[in-house]
DNA sequence: CGCGAATTTGATCGACATCAAGTACCGTGG
DNA sequence: CCACGGTACTTGATGTCGATCAAATTCGCG
């Protein structure tokens, strides 16, 4: 039968173990040999650096998914941003890291000593200038969800995360979403209660469909993209 | 008599026309006399720049006040930033600018050619690490407002302004504010009368004391830090 | 002084938070 | 393979903070 492709293959999340060569060049770590570069794996809610710490690394995602947030006193949470795989995180201009970055699910990281790249960035404006960019697009998306967390509705700051997730992350059309509803709340500035309504009532609408609540399948996009105003 | 001093004597506000000599002296600029630098003065809600426009120009603000911000569709608007005397603005690693700068009252920006800017990055490592500081620091201011926006009551989100701006530009104690409530409400996620009860309601308690809605004196720092976090 | 804009203040509303059960998922061990 | 248990998720009832609507009042400038 042809239709044996539709049966329900097993995809593989996204955040799993990759295909061999998925993700193995970082343009910032082809160019320079020197640079040393150790893999660590981290299980799930570990905590891989903690705001405040001297930044001695320089991380990207191989596997997994991480949170990087800040607390307040009593203990609300804000989320910054997810960092999903091939994503670098915990490059500072400063000597300190200024989020928690934690373990999503287990995780393996590379991590290239913060120090050998500030000396390649020295002889090397090309990795200067990545250094740069890499810290621009952090502002970037930092300034977007600064307009999501002060002026979108509930169901546009869902609608916006759904989108983005897509964008990063979905594998024939699906999202697997490593995060919890929590989570997602405290990166979106609502409740998991709220967000979990939200994901119902675009459902509801058939926006989206569900195979768990950790399998979401995008079914209109266009509808979803004029949500997220 | 000797209280003359402690009339009213007019003060000066910070963003008003400087001292001779004062903000004279940026760090990017003194090092690279080849940079050519240009002044310009936009009056009160004057555009700068838009969002998406090519960023032709990095600005310093020095004199008045600028605010960056982004819009909905449905007009909502979210102020990223302001910008104060002595700030450098409109610095972008892409070609364009992300957020749109306009100046608050009459301001005064000197402007010099990002291309040229670059082109001394190039040549000197110092000055590219100076872009990436700035690009850094900006990301830092909205990380910390990222915070402010997803999990802060209101009353903390006005402490947090407070103080923020008493750091920045009070004149022997005194805040005097170049913004509008209605400003203020679309760089801290609120509305203006929530602004407006808020300020209210911290001077019935004493933190602070008003001559005028747009001068501000704090009384208690050490309270509002509490209030803030 | 007088005018328009900004600000304050009051009354009411509503979106989202909170509190509280139920239900489904999923990894573990029998 | 299935039963079990804990966590995650959903759903419902109610509460509340800040938004919205609506006037005053004040400010600041010509």
């Amino acid at each position: 039968m042809l239709n044996q492709s539709l049966a329900a293959a097993p995809v593989r999340p996204h955040w799993g173990q990759p295909a061999p060569g998925d993700a193995e060049e970082s343009p910032l770590l082809s160019r320079h040999p020197e640079l040393v570069v150790t893999e660590f794996t981290y299980g799930r809610d570990k905590c891989i650096f903690g705001e405040g710490e001297i930044a001695e690394y320089v991380y990207q995602v191989m596997r997994g998914a991480v949170r990087s947030y800040r607390l307040l006193n009593d203990g609300r949470r804000q989320i910054g941003a997810f960092r999903l795989v091939r994503d670098v995180f915990g490059l500072e201009s400063g000597s300190s890291h200024r989020l928690t970055a934690e373990a999503i699910c287990e995780t393996k990281v590379r991590m290239v000593k913060r120090r050998s790249l500030e000396a390649a960035a020295k002889s090397d404006v090309v990795v200067a200038c990545q250094l740069w960019t890499m810290t621009a697009n952090e502002l970037r998306h930092a300034e977007d969800h600064m307009l999501l967390l002060g002026r979108k509705t509930a169901a546009q700051r869902v609608a916006t995360f759904l989108l983005e997730l897509d964008r990063r992350i979905s594998v024939s059309g699906e999202v697997a979403l490593p995060m919890t509803r929590c989570d997602i709340a405290d990166y979106l500035g609502l409740t998991l209660e709220t967000v979990s309504r939200t994901v119902t009532q675009f459902h509801e609408k058939g926006v989206l469909t569900l195979s768990g609540p950790r399998h979401i399948r995008l079914r209109d996009r266009a509808r979803l993209a004029a949500m997220a105003a």
